[in-house]
This record gives C-alpha cells, structure tokens and sequence, in this order.
DNA sequence: CTTTCTGCAAACGATTTGCAGCAGC
DNA sequence: GCTGCTGCAAATCGTTTGCAGAAAG
C-alpha cells in the first residue's frame, strides 16, 4: 500500500498536483476496497473529508492516471484504483443491493475477448482500447 | 416494426396499461436506432415528445420489460429496445465521442464468458443473471 | 363520467463551482 | 507574499414529480 500512495505521489507530480492528506485518504480507502466505491461509501469510511473535496480530488485523481470513474446500475458513481494498480478484473453487480465487487480476470475469457475485439476492428471500423464485463446478477447475501 | 409495437402493446396490456402515441413513438425510434438512445436524442427525432413524457413512459416501458435502461460513459442515460425484441448484442463505446453502437454478440465469446461465470458462482456464490460486454475505443469517424 | 396520459413548471438530488480562509513554499 | 488546497454554501443540470387539463374507454 505505500507502494500505491507512491505511485500516485509521482503520478501527481508529472501533472503538476501534491499528494495532500485528503488524496492519500481516498487512495488509501480505495485501495483497500473489494470494489468500487462511491461517494457516500467513501465518506463513510473517512468523516472527515469533505464532500466538494472528495468529489474534486477524485477528478484530480482520474487526471493523473491513478483512479477511474466507474458507472454501475445505481445512481451513483463509483471509483477504484487505475487497473495498472489494482490489476485487470470485471465486475460482479448485484441487482438487488446495487453493491459491486472485482472479480479477477480469467485467461480464458481475455482471449476470446481479444479475438472477438479483433474480428470488430476487422469488420466495423472500431479500434478497442479496452473493455469492460460485468456480471449482473444476485450476490451471495441478496441470493 | 409492426412485430415490435405489437408485442410492446401486449406487454403493456400485461401490465395494465395502454400502447399511446408517445409510446409508440418511443419504441418506434428504439427499434430503428443502430444502438441505445439518450434523452435528448430521442427528442431530436420526435420533437412532438414533451421530455417528462419521454422519461415517465420510459419508466413504464422499462417495466413492461418492453425497454431497458443502459449506463455509458457521459452523464446521459441512455435506452434500448429489451433484448429478447433486439437480441443479444454488446456495446462499441467510442471514448471520443460517447456514440454508442449495437454489435451482436459472437459464439465463441458467449461460450467463454458462460464458462467464467459458472467458476465464478461456484468460488464466490455470485449468481449471474445476465452479462454486460463493451468494448472501449474510437469508432470509425473518431479514429 | 371515470380513468389514464400528457405537458407545463416546480422540485429533487448527485455533482460542480465560487469564494474566503488556510497551509505550504 | 504567492500559490494551491480545503470546506462551506450556492449553483448546475439530468431526472422526477404535482397538478390541471386532454384523450381514451
């Protein structure tokens, strides 16, 4: 973990941004997390940051490379760390909870992505730069 | 067409309620759509829609299962006909631009992705009811 | 006539922004 | 000082809702 918070210390510097307390706080929660979390979740976790600071250091945050806005089914965002940090995965969304949690990439699977995205490049005119799968559905309390 | 707006007034039948003209029109320009809607757009090609109708008939269409409800990457929702009236398709997402765009879904692809979905019910209790696939890049007229 | 749907305008709520004070250089 | 960060409160904007009148049955 003080591997990400110096990550992110020199990710913030190349744009020109100080790791402050508030943003070593918010990479702290998120790189703690089993998911994504939102706003109120991330407040929770830390009382003491404020709203208008979470909100404006996670856009910080986003532009320097080291978290990433997520959408799920809610009316919330959600944000985790860079997938070069926290490691490529998907998503596991419970319809009923709203909750969303990482599921490790299978090999498997990223290959028949790659040959899929290839076969659309091929055909439509789309060029990849990455993807996205969730899996919709009940998690194991909501079930 | 017809065949869609005559399985959409059944399904609303179903529910107690009534195929209007607003409805029709938004399953009208749904069905002809080469991918999700947002708001807006959808006005654009009904202008006749006042927007509080388009948003509660959505909702109703929604529930109806006539509709589904997707999340981009912009601050649009966006609409869709439901899958069983579409078909299984994925989305292309143009970083660039925020289009989106309808690709059908590929065998192989379908195969892997049931495969990682039964390990991962059986490691985390996670049950999937159904999957989301987008790919992530810039599309033919943003590249 | 009764019930449902529509359209306007006002309300809502997540997110963004202006601004004054504070901390770091 | 000068610059950038914080926290409060106000503004913004997509979406939702209340209500009175119009359409469907």
């Amino acid at each position: 973990m003080g591997d990400v918070l110096d990550t992110a210390s020199a990710r913030l510097r190349d744009v020109g941004q100080r790791l402050t307390t508030s943003r070593a706080a918010l990479v702290d929660a998120l790189a703690d997390a089993p998911g994504p979390l939102t706003i109120p979740a991330i407040r929770e976790l830390r009382p003491d940051l404020a709203q208008s600071s979470a909100y404006r250091n996670l856009v910080v945050l986003e532009e320097a490379g080291i978290v990433h806005r997520v959408i799920g089914t809610d009316e919330f965002a959600r944000w985790e760390l860079a997938e070069d940090l926290a490691g490529h995965h998907h998503h596991l969304i419970c319809s009923q909870c709203g909750r969303v949690d990482d599921v490790p990439a299978s090999a498997g699977l990223e290959r028949s992505l790659a040959a899929a995205a290839a076969e659309i490049t091929r055909t439509t005119g789309f060029t990849t730069q990455h993807h996205r799968i969730d899996l919709v559905g009940l998690c194991r309390d909501c079930s």
